[in-house]
DNA sequence: GACAAGATTAGCT
DNA sequence: GCTAATCTTGTCT
């Protein structure tokens, strides 16, 4: 039985919080279907000076729940099309999220591909946040959850064989247009579920 | 009210 | 590599 990350572990530093977050287990039960995948590429946004973040200079509207207590699931809708979704991390009032870009699949692949479509490859099911979104159904229901205490949405604490040797790249985050300087992406080296781009290439050890 | 931008994706060329 | 699709949110009037 998975058990989900204790509070305190989102209480800290936001990339602090996203590095860990590679190669851990993220789950949901779904109507019946059990679905969980490894995380293998996050973006971390800081809303004390970070203009990308939608905490910026803001603390009412959409980002209202990037304001709660670290743990705390931030989902919102893009592009007429998609949903993202972070995890809130740091204290209560801080305006800090890791969002979730990209998993590998583990359970529940049959019920991924009857919603994202049974022809297509299994690397392109889960390769970026839109993607991951469908595949695990998560849309605005979800946002404000609280991972650490709901039994059917969470990030589990139990770590997969492998997950103390993995070895993480940073780089600057995508398509984003402002604090694009900000070095804030972390993904996992030679998996071949991290989302296609060119930023891969030069990205570095960390 | 109106309007532009957006933490994307799929489908072409 | 390029672009249309599509609609919520934020910003301004």
């Amino acid at each position: 039985m998975l058990k989900p990350l204790p509070r305190e572990f989102y209480l800290r530093d936001t990339t602090e919080v996203a590095k860990d977050l590679l190669g851990k287990v993220i789950a949901r039960k779904y109507k019946n279907t059990f679905l969980t995948g490894k995380i293998v590429e996050v973006e971390a946004y800081i809303g004390s000076h970070d203009p990308a973040c939608h905490a910026f200079n803001k603390t009412k509207g959409r980002c209202e729940v990037m304001y709660l207590i670290g743990g705390t699931a931030y989902v919102y809708f893009v592009y007429g099309n998609h949903y993202c979704f972070n995890v809130v991390t740091g204290k209560e009032g801080e305006g800090n999220a890791v969002l979730i870009r990209a998993v590998e699949p583990l359970k529940g692949l049959k019920f991924i591909k009857s919603v994202r479509g049974r022809d297509k490859s299994i690397y392109d099911l889960t390769n970026g946040p839109g993607k991951f979104c469908e595949a695990f159904q998560i849309n605005l229901r979800d946002n404000g959850k609280d991972l650490v205490n709901d039994k059917s949405f969470f990030i589990s604490l139990n770590n997969l064989p492998g997950y103390s040797k993995q070895v993480i790249m940073q780089s600057v985050r995508i398509g984003i247009n402002k604090g694009k300087e900000f070095p804030y992406r972390f993904f996992i080296l030679n998996n071949p579920f991290v989302s296609k781009h060119k930023l891969n290439e030069t990205a570095v050890k960390i």
